[in-house]
DNA sequence: AACCCCTATGAAATCGGTTTCACGAAAGCG
DNA sequence: CGCTTTCGTGAAACCGATTTCATAGGGGTT
């Protein structure tokens, strides 16, 4: 059961003999550099075609100490199930990066020990460089930064800190999304929040808050309803909400299946939607789409937001001093608002 | 802007100099070989843990040939977005190969070609395994594995093919939702179904043949219509079914999404779901648990699926002579049935 | 014309493990 | 008791590219 290995992988050697040129020309044409008369780059390049010549990686990454290999780190724990657009990202992220000779890494596990595997493994210098989803602590990230390792993470850190990241416009969505619900019409609008410790939560709760203040006024506090991104938390924070009876008629929630859960628990108490009160959601997901009533919702460019960390990656490696990025995020109208 | 590299990493010599042994025994004693001396063994691995050593991958994979790395392979055009399970396989493929020590790259890139990039990639013997999803043209993979790359896929391939596989078992889900159906009174039985070029559209769909000739009929050609996985599909085609006027009073959707489509076209046709017509829907999906009415759906183990995945690999790389694996599935009742 | 500098190039060292091979010692055999 | 095996071990070759370093020519300068 053994393999029977097809012709065995062409080498320098043998394309420098063809060519009539050395080992170290045919690594300088290869490699790009100006320096080498062109009639020899065209041989070599001509004998490389013929023998129809591969990279070998690892021989590659021992001798230049780069290895080309960017990891995607994904915190084994919350991520998979709770983020939807794990999968677009990271496929953005690797399509980005293969167009630039670049190999992906998938390491899906817990992250949170600075002294875990994962740790070891990427300090042991066996990537380039590692983009970073769903953060929750930050003392990892920090001390591969620190140790001059690229890094780039998906969704704003919590700190000060100086790390370089890519993000949707939260807080610009959130907004845009409470002034569409008060263009309506809607004279109590409430909201129900996502778990507000990481930051995401955290900026759609702040855009809430700034339509209130645009409009010269102060959020109720009762109008905030504490969820976290479930159905089944959007269903019940509804409820206390309709139980407050402060006469709701918008919300704003900060995603759509808490948006769904919101609409089940509006219906339930014989209110309709968006007569009686309307809804918004964040994420513009397939529900929002397919829900009925479909749900107005903010949409997040996901592709762009797996190539654009794939692109601040490049950037990096290119030894580019690069900003954060924060993509512009749109409002989708639909029935529910 | 340069890193300021760390200590830099230890090597054999460093540890076989401390050690008083060879930097032969230092690697037979850190790959295992049973045949060293016990003291030696010891030492060295009291050294290893000093120095805090950590293999560099890139010298043990060309020094051995290995390169620790499988592939799993993502075609690009299709599956990202219209497989929703994609994620979930991966992590669990990621994390199983990981308590392995093996490392996954991610590839995501148009695999049509048996030329292009990806195909270089893989047979430039980068990996020591590849992992498919969602196969449309067998080619490459043949290809691959009559190299002796050992190779799996998820999702049942089309020909004879002697791949080994993993895939939730499509037929008993399909006729066990049928079942279901009947057992609930319903009479006429339709179905929508996904792509059926596709395996597992047609597995669904002889299922629900089946679930007919287990009751010794045989299903009538117009019970049959023909979707494509989307919301729409599902809507269109139940407004068809409905137009035929079959008396159809139940309703297997080969997924969630069509499942939720029918349901909006049959609620539009001024019927209600469960009372006038049932349906079944296939994933399991959050959807089917949000949607009002919730959906009855066949569960699959996403989780346990990417894990098969990962193991089998594993067995093969071991020398193993594997088998094909098919992994029960389970009926969710809700209301919609 | 003598001298210096720059450029293109190849020989050889190097990266850090793995594996082959040879050898001495210990063990098994007749 | 002498001879063949087996066992544990280290020296050294090797994996396939990259990179340093030395060198031979070509060009320019005065």
């Amino acid at each position: 059961m053994v393999a029977p290995q097809a012709k065995p992988r062409a080498t320098y050697s043998e394309i420098a003999k063809a060519a009539g040129v050395s080992e170290a020309t045919v690594s300088r044409v290869l490699n790009g550099d100006p320096r080498v008369n062109p009639d020899r780059v065209a041989a070599v390049q001509k004998v490389v075609e013929e023998l129809g010549y591969k990279r070998h990686r690892a021989a590659a990454a021992l001798a230049s100490g780069r290895s080309n290999l960017i990891a995607i780190v994904i915190d084994d724990d919350l991520s998979v199930f709770s983020d939807p657009f794990w999968a677009t990202i990271s496929s953005g992220v690797s399509r980005v990066l293969m167009q630039n000779e670049l190999q992906t890494l998938l390491l899906v596990a817990s992250v949170d020990s600075v002294d875990g595997p994962v740790a070891h493994y990427l300090q042991g210098g066996e990537v380039d460089g590692a983009i970073f989803f769903q953060l929750h602590k930050e003392t990892l990230v920090k001390r591969l930064a620190k140790q001059g390792m690229p890094v780039v993470i998906s969704g704003t850190p919590h700190g000060s800190s100086d790390f370089v990241y890519v993000d949707s416009d939260n807080f610009g969505g959130a907004l845009q999304a409470t002034k569409h619900l008060m263009a309506q019409g809607c004279k109590r609008v409430a909201t129900i929040t996502g778990d507000t410790v990481a930051t995401a939560g955290n900026q759609r709760l702040e855009g809430f808050l700034q339509a209130y203040r645009e409009r010269g006024t102060v959020a109720n506090k009762n109008l905030i309803a504490h969820g976290d991104y479930s159905f089944e938390s959007g269903k019940e924070q509804m409820r206390i909400l309709l139980e407050r009876d402060l006469g709701v008629d918008g919300i704003f929630a900060a995603n759509d299946l808490m948006a769904i859960g919101a609409i089940a628990a509006i219906e339930e108490s014989g209110l309709s939607v968006p007569n009686d009160i309307k809804v918004v959601g964040f994420d513009d997901s397939i529900m929002a789409q397919t829900s009925r009533p479909s749900i107005t919702s903010v949409r997040q460019d996901i592709v762009r937001l797996g190539e654009t960390l794939g692109e601040l990656m490049i950037r990096k490696l290119a030894g580019e001093e690069i900003e954060p990025v924060i993509l512009p995020t749109e409002l989708v109208i639909r029935e529910s608002a």
